[in-house]
DNA sequence: TATTGTTATACTCTATAACTATA
DNA sequence: TATAGTTATAGAGTATAACAATA
C-alpha cells in the first residue's frame, strides 16, 4: 500500500463509524466519551474550557453537556466568583461508568485495545499524540 | 496522561473536526476522499463494492458516490454483464486531483505529514494499519 | 429469493447567527 | 467591550425503510 494521507483518512473513517455505531447502541458520542474522560482527568471545567480542548464551538459543547447532564454523567453548579460561568463536573454516576470505561469491560473499543499485543498498543498511543498535534497545525 | 481508549478517542475527535472543516472550505469530506483513492488504487469498482470497503450502507454510498459525480471526479458506466450494477471510475479530473493530492501540496493534511519526521510518519502509517483492523473487529 | 441501486425521510453532530447576562 | 452561556436554525454525513429492476 502506498503512504499517503489517504490511507490514515480511510483508517480514521472506519474507526469512526464504528465508534459512531457503539453510540448508537447506548455507549456515548465521540465526544461525550472524550469530555467525560477529561473531566475525570482535570476536575471540574467550564463549557468554554471543554470547547477550547476539544476543538469545537461553545455552542456545539454547549449541545454536548446538557446531553450529559440529561443523562445525569455530569452537573452544573454556578462558578464561586464569577457569574457568568458554570462549573461542569462529574456526578457519581458519571465516576463511576468513566471508571467502568477504563476497565476495559465496557466499550467495544477498551476491549478490542485489550486485544492487541503491547507493542501494537504502543504505536497506537504514540500515534494519538501526533495525530492530536497534527489536528492543531 | 493516562494510557486508555479515551486518549485515542480525543484525538481521532479532533483529527475528525478539522478534517470537517477542511472540507467545508472546498476539500472533499472522509468518504469522498477514500473513495478516490480507493478507485485510484484498485480501478474500477460498484457502489456496492465501495460501501463495503468503506464500512458504509449502500445507501450512503450512492449519496456519496453521486457527490463526486456531480464534480465530475468519477463517472458511472453501467456493467458489461450485470444490469444491475455500475462500475464507477475516476475521470481524468478525478484522476489527476487525486494525484495532486498526493504530491503533498493540496489538502491540509497532505501539507501536516510532510512537516513531521521521518520516525512519525512511519508510526502514523504503522497506527493505520492498526486502527483499520481494530475497526473491523 | 437475493442483490444492486434509488428515493424518501430522519437522526446525530457540529456550525453560524443573534441574543442575554455578567465582567 | 469582551466573555460565558443560551436559543434558533442550518448543513453535512449517514442511517433506516420502502421500492424497482435484474439475477
Amino acid at each position: 500500500m502506498e503512504r499517503d494521507a489517504a490511507e490514515l483518512v480511510q483508517a480514521i473513517g472506519l474507526l469512526l463509524r464504528r465508534i459512531r455505531a457503539a453510540a448508537a447502541s447506548h455507549e456515548l458520542s465521540l465526544t461525550e466519551y472524550a469530555v467525560l474522560s477529561r473531566l475525570d482527568k482535570q476536575g471540574p471545567l467550564t463549557a468554554a474550557d471543554l470547547a477550547r480542548a476539544e476543538g469545537v464551538r461553545p455552542q456545539s459543547m454547549g449541545t454536548t453537556v446538557a446531553a450529559l447532564e440529561e443523562m445525569r454523567l455530569v452537573e452544573r453548579a454556578p462558578h464561586a466568583t464569577d457569574g457568568r460561568q458554570m462549573n461542569i463536573a462529574l456526578t457519581a454516576k458519571g465516576l463511576s461508568l468513566r471508571r467502568a470505561m477504563k476497565s476495559a469491560k465496557h466499550t467495544w473499543l477498551a476491549q478490542a485495545l485489550a486485544q492487541l499485543g503491547r507493542k501494537e498498543q504502543e504505536t497506537l498511543f504514540a500515534a494519538g499524540e501526533i495525530i492530536a498535534r497534527l489536528a492543531r497545525m
